[in-house]
DNA sequence: TGTACATCAGTGAACGCGCGTTCACTGATGTAC
DNA sequence: TGTACATCAGTGAACGCGCGTTCACTGATGTAC
């Protein structure tokens, strides 16, 4: 259905603001002016939309809420390819369907978009590894089940993981040095829970870590893989999930042997 | 002293052009007209340097080079705390001291400019891993030896690196491709030499790579540790170097316990 | 060696464009009575 | 429930700025004779 025909009714355009505005590709808003006054325009492409009269009302702050929402994921949506420094703010508007201006009732600058980004992207990191946790209470193949943890959760939120993975080295910003921060965090959750099993048991906080980072470092590598094959081929993932579980199991190998030189 | 004081002989001035235009705080080719003539100003301080009647004469050829030279520095000097792509064609020519104009002599667009920079820090890589082949022939602790060579060619090009670094993730750029290319044939490179130690002899291919590119992904993140400490603390980069040391032994350790899976 | 002409690295004015940000505004939603 | 006023998300015009790119130019360097 074209967007703003001026046969849809009130409760047909209504019904088309509730979804995201990738949904139907026409703005969040209407082209024309707000609440539906009648532009002095010939066809009926970019007629108001009458937003307002609408069935299923909502409430100012719930209106607000979903235009936010709108920006962050206009945001991802343009961050697929592209990088957050060469992302501007009136593209990020644009796709969001408001006008530049309305941006700053949502945002300071896109500094502050971006790290309420990172916040986001987080707690989908967190959620992964609490699902790991889970997981591994579950099975004996520890890897196997963290591996697939890993994979599932990449592929259900490709936008946050594509986000945190490029952004991280990307600069000096806010960005870059909260997300470091965030890693290096749960690089020190994963070593207290290294450090609960057998093997592990006597090994020193600094090899702990370095056994730590160097398992976050490989299954960062397993995520930008996956995040490289766009395809969505289900080889190509099996591929990389069965090297990604070789990798973890070739770490694990050398523990018994380990003997810690200070 | 001062940038292009009128009291400077024509050899001072021309001895001050070849030196890289970072290291005295003027231009290039000094801020009024070309060749030497006399602008249209009271103060001394933009007058220009007579360049041209210089005691060490260079050819056209050898003048368009440096200039080339002066690009590709600006450009390494401002990516040290930015990502290439926030890196404007005007910022650039601005930092080598020539007039925006002037930099369609040299490169057709800044991407050109970026793949020579790829080029560029490729050939430092490969000098690394030359090195390191080197260091294997003369050494009995191959780990010890190899990290430290990163660490040393890390030290000595940080520029490269950073940019190698940094720009791997940024986007769907020809930059990151190639880097990306890259790093696959500096992890093949690595598989074929894993293939001629005796514990390795008899693993697939897939295997080697498997381990060529779990020890790649952690070099990395031990360069990318390097870079993130600016102050050059020699006991910081100790415990980077010792880390680094500490997860390639790690690694190696499970290489007798592995027994492959296809 | 001297002269006349060609080459071409670098200049500076000019262009149209998208940028972030300001401002006064509009009108549906929210609230107090 | 109805009315009068306050709130505030979103609008659209306007601004000054840095951007990439074009163009005709300048004058030292290079070359042919």
């Amino acid at each position: 259905m074209p967007c703003g025909v001026s046969s849809a009714s009130a409760i047909e355009a209504s019904l088309l603001i509730a979804l995201p505005p990738t949904v139907h590709n026409c703005t969040l808003n209407g082209g024309g002016s707000q609440w539906g006054r009648q532009r002095e325009v010939g066809y009926t492409v970019n007629a108001p939309k009458l937003i307002g009269v609408t069935a299923e009302p909502v409430t100012r702050h719930e209106r607000k809420e979903r235009t936010r929402r709108a920006l962050l994921d206009a945001a991802l949506k343009l961050l697929a390819d592209r990088n957050f420094a060469s992302l501007s703010l009136r593209e990020v508007t644009k796709e969001a369907g408001i006008v530049p201006t309305a941006f700053y009732r949502h945002f300071a600058s896109m500094e502050e978009l971006g790290v309420a980004l990172v916040n986001e992207s987080v707690r989908t990191l967190r959620g992964m590894l609490r699902s790991a946790r889970d997981d591994r209470r579950r099975t004996t193949d520890i890897i196997s089940a963290s591996v697939r943890t890993l994979y599932e959760h990449v592929r259900a939120h490709e936008d946050h993981f594509r986000f945190l993975t490029r952004e991280r080295y990307a600069g000096g910003s806010a960005i870059s040095r909260a997300i470091a921060i965030e890693l290096k965090l749960f690089s020190s959750d994963l070593a207290i829970d290294l450090a609960r099993f057998e093997y592990l048991r006597e090994w020193s906080a600094e090899d702990l870590h370095m056994m730590a980072d160097l398992l976050v470092t490989a299954m960062l590598g397993t995520v930008v893989e996956l995040l490289e094959v766009r395809s969505g081929d289900v080889e190509t993932d099996k591929t990389i999930i069965r090297i990604a579980e070789k990798q973890l199991r070739l770490v694990v190998l050398g523990v018994p042997h380990w003997r810690s030189r200070t």
